[in-house]
DNA sequence: ATAAAAACTTTACGCGCGTTAATTTTGTAG
DNA sequence: CTACAAAATTAACGCGCGTAAAGTTTTTAT
């Protein structure tokens, strides 16, 4: 079991020569059968595999691909994360994770490090408000990116994402149907462009319904969401400015903090007659199950969203990094009932 | 605002000859400060920076580090992660993080790919158990290793974790002193190795304190802890298998569960009077502070144990891959008193 | 000012592999 | 068996940079 150095070394003790063995790593089907399972025996055999540093070194694309979430400790990046790693190596490709932590200044440094990469794309959902739109445009504009959970403007070659509509208008539609109108409990200053989209869903169907809407904004700023609709809630609660018994908050984050506040303050959440309040939110986060009570609430399409990134993705990559124009792609959202609403 | 292509014209742009200006990516300080001055003056005219596949390929030792972690939509850590990373970027090295998701054949496939991005050092959390040892372990003959969070025997140069018997004993003691002893609720077939030196640190506190131990097993597999505490605990509950009105919970994903079955269950939680049960637990999880109501549990020293990490990798890395002998080390526990015990 | 040391320039090779052009071998069809 | 296309081989260059050797310039010390 000697060590093999290089191609060179390989293709020697395969019997094949250097030039057909790199043809091989390139595309096995590109090579005879015949020669195709001698290299292979070989490899059995030798345990070798081509340095990725001169490969990436002399090939036009790399086959790495970059995936940019904005804030990694949020369950719900991690699992979409996932599902995006997993595609890329069933289709040939190199995932890289980087997770912007909410902080402007890195989600430039990643895409700033990820152009050295070289990747031959990106999976990007960017921070959202707070992030350095110039910046990006620049990044986009050299490596073929597709934008996804958070849209920015005209910025990347696709977006894909949740139908944030169709969050609201079932949550609301099915709150005003068994009880009280909900009101609308988000950030003041919410980091997500999503969040203004939720707002405006809100208002929207509440008009359309025939009900007055109903916005409470808190303060506080960051990704502490729990932290932040906890105290909120807290605030809120203490200054009676709830004025149904239903709560729809903007997204699942903030519920779990709010559903702790309620449960602070002795006050029972859920459908049944014994319950003063109820609390539906957005996202289905993978604890939504877990909350007390279980939040009802609007699951993203998690899988789609993250199957039609990278298809769109690969599309991208095959047309060059070119497509002929920038489209967006939402998917609806699935009302799961649960105890709190 | 020409593009650079190599080192060799932004060289001659800098005016500077290219070995110098490869000295100078290599170690700023390594030329006279007025050529470091010329060379960075051109740098911020021409924006150039070397490609990383050529110096990768060329250098000896990479600047990158994977971080491999066995299940990142665990916020813990995420948490985590996000620490050594920083940790990493600001010593001077690329941090590339990956997780194995709960999966033995992930976790190789990780190191494997690892291996072939040669990096200078490796900051590793292993799934435990269902880890492939001898895999592993040829994986750390050729790579740096540090292992952290989970101990496997003798596998990496060292291990940085936290000290469990820690843990243990001060929720055990904190419960003893304040009400009933605690029985202890665990996974019958606990995926962490930590979580057996939690039983034993159990037993033995339990022990000394002159109380009967009483463990209570539950069943599952996997990684989804919380609804594996959920249905546990609604299968104890139904079946009367508490001794005492406390319990303690191996980890703080497993409470998250016990205290949603108790919800359902009507069952109220807490050191109050009118409450029928205390639950504390270990771990002091990111969601701890949420849950109905908030858990009682012990904290890990999460800075120290990234930073120690980093350390440690940082000396193996400059001692050229080798220590004298392998170190574990353990930081304690820190106790946070919340409202469930 | 002079000598020695330090830093820089020039020249050149090597890293491991992609890739191309010219040539030879192999496989298939008639 | 001949003819011809497909595939493999040989030879050679290039990618961008690390690095070493030899020579030149600048700095520092005396």
């Amino acid at each position: 079991m000697t060590k093999i150095k290089n191609m060179e070394e390989f293709a020697a003790l395969s019997g094949i020569s250097r030039p057909t063995v790199s043809k091989y790593f390139h595309d096995p089907d590109s090579v005879r059968p015949s020669t195709r399972a001698r290299i292979e025996e070989a490899l059995e055999r030798f345990d070798y595999r081509p340095n990725i540093y001169a490969v990436n070194q002399n090939r036009k694309l790399t086959k790495n691909i970059g995936i940019v979430v904005p804030y990694l400790a949020d369950p719900f990046f991690a699992e979409i994360a996932r599902y995006l790693e997993q595609s890329c190596i069933a289709a040939g490709y190199r995932p890289f994770l980087f997770s912007s932590h909410g902080e402007q200044k890195l989600e430039n440094e990643i895409l700033d490090g990820l152009q050295s990469l070289k990747p031959a794309g990106v999976l990007f959902a960017p921070l959202g408000r707070i992030s350095d739109k110039s910046a990006i445009e620049k990044f986009c504009a050299s490596v073929p990116t597709v934008l996804f959970d958070s849209n920015l403007d005209g910025l990347g070659a696709a977006f894909i994402g949740s139908d944030n509509f169709s969050f609201v208008s079932q949550t609301v539609e099915y709150m005003t149907r068994t009880g009280e109108p909900p009101s609308f409990f988000e950030m003041r200053t919410p980091a997500n462009p999503n969040a203004n989209k939720r707002r405006k869903a809100y208002i929207e169907v509440m008009e359309r319904l025939g009900f007055e809407p109903h916005v409470i904004k808190i303060e506080g700023t960051g990704w502490a969401f729990e932290e932040i609709g906890r105290l909120g809630t807290l605030k809120v609660l203490d200054e009676r400015k709830l004025r149904t018994d239903s709560v729809l908050c903007s997204n699942d984050r903030l519920a779990i903090g709010f559903l702790a506040a309620c449960f602070e303050q002795g006050i029972r959440v859920g459908r049944k007659d014994d319950c003063a309040l109820r609390v539906a939110s957005n996202d289905d986060h993978p604890f939504a199950k877990f909350t007390c009570p279980s939040l009802t609430t609007a699951a993203h399409d998690y899988d789609n969203v993250a199957a039609r990134s990278v298809e769109t993705l690969f599309e991208l990559i095959e047309n060059g990094g070119k497509l002929e124009n920038r489209t967006e792609t939402l998917f609806p959202a699935r009302l799961v009932l649960r105890e709190s609403a």
